[in-house]
DNA sequence: CGGTCTCTTGACGGAGTTCAAAGCTAGTGG
DNA sequence: CCACTAGCTTTGAACTCCGTCAAGAGACCG
């Protein structure tokens, strides 16, 4: 199953045989079942998945008791409370699978021993994160020029899938209002 | 003036001198006006600039012809139009001068030539990122958990200074809503 | 001084929230 | 195979935050 780290490694760097080899075998593989989480707020994130199959969310609760979705990931996504990870902090944010789920894991350390003397690697996390940078980009241009109603249909049409895929109430959440409130707007347009 | 570009390499990583000499004589000083603009929507943005001083935002104009203020750079900060410099496609965005400014830009082609062959600049680079991705989550959590308000006092506390430095539409804007909101929040709380 | 750019103030309207209740659906156990 | 519960979604009425529009007041710069 770690082929599929190493296919998508491939699709942005050129390793030697033996730098995919040391990196893939600093992993780990994890099963998770849906309502099971990775990271809860408060603890130490000390691990970057993989999501090899299934689905995440991550949320915050804030001062109300509410839980906020920041972000979702799937297959072929990396996944982490990154300031936790990065700044060996508790984490404020929860993790936690909305699908059963299968996960390659790595340690901060065994990562960090990796970075520090792999060019490619560096190159790799490098170029996942500037993809990242550039789409968390766009979901603010969307946040900030869209309507509740427009951000939803946009959202449905450039994921037809993934809407399918988890309920109502975190879509609502991630999209930046309430459950309720996404009702009404599917409740509207029935042609 | 490079000496403060090397300052902030070193704050990372720990190049070589002809590491960094190679980096920083890739680089090319550069002044500009206040009003002024580095990338303009529609042109290909082949450069990243770091900031030596001064101030820019960066926004883009929504489908009412509304300049909608994505972000603030200062000193010591890299700007580009991340979508436009990684994907080489027209920007979405304008970078304009919020001060009379100075920067030390890289073109795409040197800056690619150096990450082709040199560890530390992959991992000064990949910090560079790591922080902002943190940086963006946080905006991101403030934005999903406070009202308006709460969000200017925040940003306030957070940035006492710099709220100085720009006209109070722009921070408007940056924060999600209006200046006449804005003025309306300063009405009040004048305990 | 005159014009442009920025900030303020107020009346009104609308998008989205809150609260409460009821309808659905799926899983669970008897 | 049915009955029950728990979680999810829908619906509606009252309410709030913030946007829109319009008019005026400073403030800065040539």
């Amino acid at each position: 199953m770690k082929e599929q780290l190493k296919n998508h490694i491939l699709k942005f760097v050129s390793p030697s045989e033996s730098e995919l080899k040391a990196f893939l075998n600093a992993t780990t593989f994890k099963t998770i079942k849906n309502k099971e989480y990775l990271v809860k707020e408060g603890q130490y994130c000390n691990y970057q998945y993989f999501i090899l199959n299934g689905c995440f969310r991550s949320f915050f609760v804030n001062k109300k008791g509410v839980e906020k979705v920041v972000n979702f990931g799937i297959e072929d996504w990396w996944l982490t409370d990154l300031d936790s990870f990065i700044n060996q902090k508790p984490s404020e944010l929860n993790i936690q699978a909305a699908e059963d789920s299968q996960v390659l894991k790595i340690s901060k350390e065994k990562l960090d021993a990796i970075l520090e003397k792999t060019l490619v690697l560096n190159q790799y996390f490098r170029i996942i994160h500037e993809k990242v940078r550039i789409a968390d980009q766009k979901r603010i241009q969307f946040m900030y020029s869209l309507s509740g109603e427009e951000l939803y249909h946009v959202f449905c049409q450039h994921n037809p899938d993934f809407v399918q895929r988890v309920p109502q109430y975190m879509l609502a959440s991630y999209l930046g209002f309430t459950p309720e409130f996404l009702s009404k707007i599917r409740g509207r347009k029935k042609t």
